[in-house]
DNA sequence: GCTGCGATTGACT
DNA sequence: GTCAATCGCAGCT
């Protein structure tokens, strides 16, 4: 049985495959000096904590990047990639356990004109926060954002739910992406016929020698 | 200290 | 469809 309602430090604190597609549906909103951004959650993938989940970056156990992923859930997990790209998880689970959410799309429902202004590539609205990276910059998060309170209602950055709120036969899963280890865990969920969700694509194949 | 590569995107053929 | 951008982490010497 999936969390329901508002969200919850004890409802993200259930399993990660259980919070991960109860995050369908739900509003993450992001308050700054120039307005507010708010996205509904259409796309997202789960990640296992310490030793179970090879494609985590907790994987390894703790390091001065995923330190945030084993402390208490609700809080956001917030890394840079590829140099230049930010990608923002919840943290669920047990503390301690190090298992995340990584939110990978959604539909802009507030702030609509300050994201534009944020994303200038993105050619329509629906291409706004359609993938991780694109969703962290429509809503202005960075790196100062890594550790903050997603429940605590003074932080900029919030997850105000509901939890829970998809229709369950509107849920899909398959493979996450972009990983090259464990890509056969089922681990991603998204919401049928959302055009925000981003397109597959496979991990690339390392060559080998 | 050095090297390879990543939970990606946007531009281009 | 292909590929460069760009830098912190992780693993190795």
């Amino acid at each position: 049985m999936s969390p329901v309602g508002r969200p919850t430090r004890r409802a993200l604190a259930r399993s990660v495959l259980e919070v991960a597609p109860a995050l369908l549906g739900a509003v993450v909103h992001h308050d700054t000096p120039d307005g507010g951004v708010a996205v509904r959650l259409t796309e997202v993938e789960a990640y296992a904590g310490q030793g179970q989940d090879e494609g985590s970056h907790a994987h390894r156990g703790p390091t001065r990047r995923s330190a945030v992923m084993f402390g208490p859930p609700g809080h956001a997990y917030v890394y840079f990639t590829y140099g230049m790209h930010w990608c923002v998880n919840v943290v669920v689970g047990p503390t301690g356990q190090a298992s995340a959410v990584l939110l990978r799309a959604g539909a802009v429902v507030e702030g609509v004109e300050l994201a534009r202004q944020r994303r200038p590539a993105a050619r329509t609205d629906r291409e706004l926060a359609r993938g991780p990276a694109r969703l962290a910059s429509a809503l202005g998060v960075d790196g100062r954002l890594d550790g903050a309170d997603l429940l605590d209602p003074s932080s900029p950055l919030r997850l105000l739910g509901p939890l829970g709120g998809a229709w369950p036969e509107t849920v899909r899963r398959g493979p996450r992406v972009g990983l090259a280890a464990a890509a056969d865990r089922p681990w991603r969920f998204w919401l049928a016929d959302e055009p925000t969700v981003s397109p597959y694509r496979a991990a690339v194949a390392r060559a080998r020698g």
